[in-house]
DNA sequence: TGGTATAATGTTATATTATAACATATTCAA
DNA sequence: TTGAATATGTTATAATATAACATTATACCA
């Protein structure tokens, strides 16, 4: 494993770009749905209609979504309405309570399709898509409010190191790195 | 700065030991407590009795304790009743209201005497009394619930190349990770 | 096909965590 | 002492998340 290439930076691979404001990110989310189409049916879960919408909800843009946000979208969006016979809507003038997307959510993280991010209450869909459910670490700028799923080899290497070092047994890890974003922070 | 000295390791310094089941904690608590008072008193800002409390109760284990636990000691306690005149109480049966324990957790961040942690919504006591607020990682038992503070410079200098490497400008920083200490792992 | 178990959603209610906004009290120092 | 700054009291509400049970849709098998 060629490791460090040149003479300053150790580069394991190309580290992917941050998602640059201008790029067309239709095709992120095109490609991310139908990444999740093609993961549910190889697990034989499956992508109902909530859970796609609030998965393309949470992939129109990659800035964290709140819960409550997604459902005020799915409430007042283009959508169809739902239930043909109770028009009660719980008063709250919407077609779905709460739980709708708290279970979409609980469901599309379970598959690894989207992470929530603690430090925000708010979640972002999964950029490694295909995937089993797998840890994470995040880049979220400050500015745009853009966040990065990083996946850095070394990092995980120096963070299983430290904590073995301690005795510790890792199974879950939470990394968030708040910051300016490359396309967010002035040029020289 | 004798990075690596032996063969297998780089141990920087010794690794601080993960809290043990038995170990005299009162003075743990004690310590802390002393520590505050001349951290407060170095910065010319108040550690007053609702704030001491609250500190106490945090401190009253290693274990992250949420915010209106704290609460729920303090109005439950030994302490002091504290308004005189209006008996009310805001019906809650309490001394205190949640503001109190909020805005004493907020002195206490923000002069680094307490961290919050972001994946339990609780509170825990700073290990590294006496500085200056500072970002830091946790290592969280999710057996005993115990939770250590670590701060690893070889895990802080991964952290940042890699985030460096996107071009990404730290500014905070949030890692927690879960598993199993020492003293809960089944010995082989 | 019909029946039945499983999975998904609907619905209502409530828990948990945190903050807003304004009133009162305390402290410190000019 | 008096006034500004700080701290606390008080009330109300925001924001996030889950519990519990009813109903509906789906899959699968006899
Ligand atoms: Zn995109
Ligand atoms: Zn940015
Ligand atoms: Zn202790
Ligand atoms: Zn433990």
């Amino acid at each position: 494993m060629a490791q460090r290439a040149a003479s300053k930076r150790p580069l394991v691979t190309a580290p992917p770009a941050f998602p640059k404001p201008g790029h067309n990110h239709a095709r992120c989310a095109a490609d991310a749905l139908a990444k999740a189409e093609a993961v549910c049916t190889a697990r034989g879960t499956r992508l109902t209609d909530i859970r796609r919408q609030v998965l393309a909800t949470v992939w129109q843009s990659h800035v964290p979504v709140g819960a409550y946000e997604i459902l005020a979208q799915l409430n007042s969006g283009g959508g169809t309405p739902r239930s043909h016979k109770s028009r009660a809507l719980t008063a709250r003038g919407g077609r779905h309570a709460p739980m709708a997307v708290y279970r979409a959510l609980e469901f599309l993280m379970g598959n690894g399709l989207v992470h929530r991010l603690a430090s925000l209450n708010a979640y972002i869909g999964c950029a490694h898509r295909g995937e089993d459910p797998h840890a994470a670490q995040f880049l979220i700028c400050r500015r745009c409010g853009i966040t990065a799923e990083l996946k850095s080899a070394a990092l995980n290497r120096a963070l299983n190191q430290a904590v073995t070092e301690r005795g510790f047994t890792i199974d879950s890890q939470l990394v968030e790195i708040g910051g300016i974003c490359p396309h967010c922070r002035p040029k020289p």
